[in-house]
DNA sequence: CCGCCCGCCGTAACCGGTTACATAACTCGC
DNA sequence: GCGAGTTATGTAACCGGTTACGGCGGGCGG
């Protein structure tokens, strides 16, 4: 029971606490010998140090907190992935808490970190700025990620949804399809609304006649989408959904339909979740890890004061083509593989 | 810049911290009226406490540790998701560290949770018993998820892998599958060696000659099993890989040379990943979230001096019946659905 | 009217580290 | 041989909370 602590340690070595803490950390100004007889008793007695005791006299936690909606799947882990690989090269540690959508709880959530964190990494693509704005305690450095608008003192990072969205619609009309639909994301998403308005500017580029349907980022609505789209009278060719997993619901629901795909209809999605490779889905990559990783490594640099660039970073997706766009023939070109 | 303290409270309330301290926390022997005063005052100062001094004077962090080995996809989120799900509902941050397979640097992650948690959860199937033993600081109570033996202290949860794959190698031998063969987990992970044991087991039970290729849960060592059954001479009718992930290599890869399956050689896996159920594929599913809510619920409850129940549990998974293993009939009965 | 008890509150010690400052010993130059 | 400078060490304050303990005033029984 009860740890060792650093005063049974200085008791063992003979020496003060005040050596034992110089001659643990490190410090020049020890003896080697007295060093020596520390490092023994420490060893003996099992000693590690208490990191909470540790922090609160550095007033630094080498701990950052880490607060995400309720994600699920590839992208949760990923993202929690890249951020804990920088994290830990960089002698940190992460403290994570999910937080269900609930704004109330997302506030608890941000208090409870407050003297156990260095800083703080925030996605919410759902909560309103001012909201989040008071919820975070004002002193603790932060970065949102993929938030809606930039924070006074706090740097963002985000991918560009709306480039990425232009890239892919101006990939299906360089592959000859003009009837494009896209099937939205939720309302009050902010990553959903910034894939329409690219998708609805390269609409307007090309004097495409937009068509949106609704969706919720569920496969079910993209299952939906595909019954409307087949049951409508207007001509579709092709179908831009603003994430994989409605993509893939579409897809499944047109093939089943017995409507071919790409010769019929093409497919595209994004996020290029794992499924979509297999699928030969065509979508837009984004790299979640990639994202988790700069965000600590942001917030490290800025809590060490190695802050550069203190501007919001936008990372740029990846067009990742495979069938379900392939370039429209003068007809369906051939069998889909059995 | 720095934060109220719980002395800028008293000050400004004009009481001093003890009663500060009382009436934040709720204790009853404060005044209605002092309590008014001391609320007002942290609401006007915006005061959150601290609550690293907090944990470091009542000896108690209410966070819990979490270890976990460099597991990816959706078995790293969804652990971390059940584990979260039921530490958030009960008042506890989770301090996360990813461990990569190096065993000194899970020694170190270790150590660097000492003071700031309460307790302990460590994945570690690849870490020999005794190593983890003496990385795991004594006084911390802790569980083990999926890992080897039982250490003396520490109660473990489990998967029944064995169980597991007994029961889709017994599903295969009901669905007329003589032949079959196991493509291995890598070498020194106690899942695979336990999905393993069980396909012997069910193999000797039917005088069924084993035959098991090697794999390290990748897809590529999938395919590579599929291209080694297609070269073989001995004659194959089921694949029971030990993941999932290798079952779609293999799937992938005799799908292309254009084997049929299930009329050809059966196909099966074990995880039950997301995946899975897009491509038909039977498997065992092992619910990672609840695994993950368990061992919290568990720990917390030790923690707590409720804990009941003090041996190890096992948790026994479900068989996942679906297309890629459907019953054996005179021949193949019909195409592939297009 | 006195003593006791009780409710409310403040002072100060404590949790386990770090570190400013004081001190002591020792070197060095003159 | 002595003052200045250097180096190794110890003492105690501090980080920001909690809480044991004691004080004080008021109500109450005797």
């Amino acid at each position: 029971m009860g740890e060792a602590t650093i005063r049974d340690v200085a008791r063992r070595a003979e020496v003060s606490v005040a050596s034992v803490s110089r001659a643990l950390n490190g410090l020049d100004n020890v003896r080697a010998e007295t060093r020596e007889k520390v490092i023994k008793a420490a060893n003996e007695l099992g000693y590690v140090p208490h990191a909470g005791a540790r922090s609160l006299s550095l007033a630094r936690a080498h701990a950052i907190g880490v607060v995400l909606p309720d994600l699920h799947g590839e992208f949760f882990s990923e993202c929690v992935r890249g951020m804990d690989r920088e994290a830990s090269r960089r002698g940190y540690l992460l403290l994570l808490s999910n937080m269900h959508d609930d704004s109330d709880q997302a506030a608890v959530a941000l208090r409870t970190m407050r003297g156990r964190v260095d800083g703080l990494l925030v996605m919410a693509p759902h909560i309103a700025p001012e909201t989040l704005e008071q919820a975070i305690p004002p002193a603790l450095p932060s970065i949102l990620l993929n938030s809606h608008a930039d924070l006074p003192g706090r740097p963002a990072l985000r991918f560009d949804n709306r480039a990425g969205a232009e890239a892919m619609v101006e990939h299906l009309v360089a592959n000859g399809y003009r009837h494009i639909v896209h099937i939205a994301g939720p309302d009050g998403n902010l990553d959903a609304a910034q894939r329409a308005e690219g998708y609805l500017a390269v609409c307007a580029r090309h004097h495409l006649p937009p068509r949106i349907l609704p969706g919720n980022f569920n496969e079910e609505a993209g299952e939906a989408a595909a019954r409307a789209i087949l049951a409508s009278a207007t001509r579709t060719d092709a179908v831009f959904a603003a994430n994989d997993m409605m993509a893939i619901g579409c897809l499944h629901a047109l093939r089943d339909a017995g409507t071919r795909v790409p010769e019929d209809i093409a497919v595209a999605g994004f996020d290029d979740v794992p499924l979509a490779r297999y699928l030969s889905l065509s979508t837009v990559r984004v790299n979640i890890a990639e994202m988790g990783a700069r965000a600590v490594a942001r917030l490290i640099d800025l809590l060490e004061g190695k802050d550069m660039h203190r501007a919001s970073e936008i990372l740029t997706p990846e067009l990742v083509m495979r069938a379900t766009t392939a370039p429209r023939t003068a007809s369906g070109n051939g069998a889909a593989h059995a």
